[in-house]
DNA sequence: TATTGTTATACTCTATAACTATA
DNA sequence: TATAGTTATAGAGTATAACAATA
């Protein structure tokens, strides 16, 4: 019979995956980072583009919101990626303190090339994956994130 | 027989794929950077303790090397360790251009509670998951790291 | 001549606090 | 009185370029 002192510890099973999770975050952030620096945007201003393509236009408050940063700094990027030609402000409709938000043209088409190159990454990554282990992989990808929300009440979307 | 538009198109399940684990980093980014302020760390620092908690002393060079930032940027966030008491900086033994960093002993402390801390959340993540699901799990995250990897020559680590 | 780390400078993201215009 | 967005100020991370000491 083999006693504990005969299995070399090693880290545990699931430390290991986490520490795989954090090394594709990286990996991943650094390449989607890249991308975007291709097309004369940084992550944050990408992440403004992209808020507006999926949710349509909003105000600033919303956007500070959305992005999970304070009103101050939405309007820095605003500035930025206004001065660009990528969004439009304009007044909000019913309420005269506000300003509404929205995609130029250039700004749209920027955002769905975004979004392609995205979707080309998706198919890069996982063409030859089987599609039940595809669908394996994404099932406990949910459930984790399902996990990290309920430990971490701050984090949740 | 049903035709192409009898079928509503919607994202490819490896674009799903994708979001999730984009939605997982962005959740996971968040938590560990709050994790890391909770002990005054910000999340640049954190790494360079973490790089020398795990490879040991190294020179300047090799920390900048190592996190894949410019050499100057190193010199800022030792800087700020060395004056936390987090860091050492010593002369090389053998080329009196260079400078050994190292861990303090506050340093080392303070890393190995962030490794712990690493340990207890992937246990929490993934107490409830079925081994054989962890397994298949893991096994999935480092295919798509090597994937990712060949697919961008740049993100090589 | 090349390399190590630093000083000088600049840009971006981020935050808090005080202020203006509106609700 | 409270809210939307801005100005003012500050700190952190990052980069490039020029420079000193050393290889």
């Amino acid at each position: 019979m083999k006693s504990l002192h005969d299995m070399p510890e090693g880290p545990a099973p699931a430390s290991v995956s986490l520490d795989r999770l954090f090394e594709l975050s990286e990996v991943l952030g650094a390449m989607m980072q890249r991308g975007v620096a291709e097309r004369g945007l940084t992550t944050a201003r990408a992440g403004v583009l992209w808020a507006l393509f999926h949710e349509g236009p909003m105000t600033q408050r919303a956007l500070a919101g959305r992005l999970r940063v304070t009103p101050r700094n939405v309007t820095g990027l605003l500035d930025a990626l206004q001065e660009d030609g990528l969004v439009v402000r304009e007044a909000h409709p019913s309420d005269r303190r506000a300003t509404l938000v929205s995609l130029s043209g250039d700004g749209r088409a920027l955002t769905a090339e975004l979004r392609s190159g995205r979707d080309d990454l998706a198919a890069a990554l996982f063409a030859d994956m089987p599609p039940g282990q595809l669908d394996a992989f994404t099932t406990s990808l949910a459930q984790v994130i399902d996990r990290l929300k309920a430990v971490d009440p701050t984090g949740r979307a």
